[in-house]
DNA sequence: TTATTTGTTTAGAATTGTTCTAAACTGTTG
DNA sequence: CAACAGTTTAGAACAATTCTAAACAAATAA
C-alpha cells in the first residue's frame, strides 16, 4: 500500500531520472529513484545523509540510513553531486555540480551558493612544481550585522 | 627522568610559551608547553590531533589524546590557532592565523599555505541582507599532472 | 516467462574521530 | 604551604560513517 502509493505520487519523474542513473551506470532501484526524486526536483539543494534520511521517512519514503550513505557516494562518485566542505563533522552534498562557491551562515548553518559569475578571482598564485589544479572552493563565511 | 629530560631541553622556549598562554588566560601547564613547542616553533604548521599526539609521544613527551584535543581547541578558541576545513573525516589545525588560504594536494593529503597577497579576490558578490563576512576560505585543490 | 546472475539493500555490528566523566593532580593565590 | 580552581587522564560515551553478510531485486539469458 505504502509501495503503491508512492508509485502514484512519483511516478511522473522517474522515468527522467532512470535514464539518468543508468546513464551513470546505476542500477534504477526504487530507493535510488526515491532519493533522487528528492534531490533532483529542480532546484538546488545542500544536505547531509542524515537530513536527506529524515526527509525521506518524512516523505512515506522507506529506506535505510545505509542506502542514503550508499546512493550519496555513488551519486558522488558519478558526478551528479558534489561534496561541500563547511563543517569538518558532517558531510555536506550538493546537487549543484557546476563550479560554484558558498556563503555560509555560520550563524544557523545555512548554506546559500554563489554562482561562478558573481565571484571572480583572477592571478591565481604560482602552483607547486609539477602541479595542476583540481578545483577551487571559496567559502565565505557570515554572519547577522550586530 | 623523562620529565626532567623535557625541561632540560626545552627550557629555553618555555619562558616566552608561558607569556603567550597567560596572556591569553591559560594556565602554562607542562602538557601545554609541550604541545606549545611543538606548534609556536617558528614554521607554520598544519596538524590534526591524531598526527601531533604521535609527534609528541615520538618526541618523549608524556601526554594523553584527550589533553591534545582539549589543547587543540582551547588553543583555537583562545585565536592561537585557526582550523582548516579540508577533509570532512578529520579536523586540521592552522598555527598561521592570519589571512590566507591554503592548496590541498589531494594526493598526498599535503596543505601548502597562500598569503593573502598570492591572491586576490575582488568584488565579492553581494551578500544577503542584513549579513557581514565572518571570514572568507579559499581551497585550491592540486593534483599531480599527468 | 522463468531461471540465473549480479548488483543492491538492510539491520546491526564495527570503526573512527571527538567529547565527556569523574577522580587524581597541579598551577596559582593568599 | 594551604586551599581553591583549573587541568589531566583513562576509559566510557557519542556521533558520523563504513562494513558485513544475508535477504532481495534488477538485468539478462534461456
Amino acid at each position: 500500500m505504502d509501495k503503491l502509493n508512492t508509485r502514484i505520487n512519483q511516478n511522473d519523474n522517474y522515468q527522467s531520472l532512470t535514464d539518468k542513473l543508468r546513464g551513470v551506470g546505476l542500477r534504477a532501484t526504487r530507493q535510488r529513484l526515491d532519493i533522487g526524486s528528492l534531490l533532483f526536483s529542480g532546484k538546488d539543494r545542500h544536505v547531509t545523509a542524515e537530513s536527506l534520511h529524515d526527509e525521506a521517512l518524512a516523505s512515506g519514503m522507506k529506506i535505510s540510513l545505509a542506502t542514503i550513505y550508499n546512493a550519496l557516494n555513488q551519486f558522488t562518485d558519478a558526478g551528479l553531486l558534489r561534496e561541500v566542505l563547511i563543517d569538518p563533522s558532517r558531510t555536506y552534498f550538493d546537487t549543484n555540480t557546476s563550479s560554484h562557491h558558498h556563503f555560509f551562515n555560520i550563524d544557523n548553518g545555512q548554506l546559500t551558493d554563489i554562482s561562478n559569475e558573481e565571484i571572480n578571482l583572477p592571478g591565481l598564485p604560482n602552483l607547486p612544481e609539477g602541479q595542476i589544479i583540481d578545483g577551487v572552493d571559496i567559502l565565505i563565511r557570515i554572519k547577522p550585522e550586530v
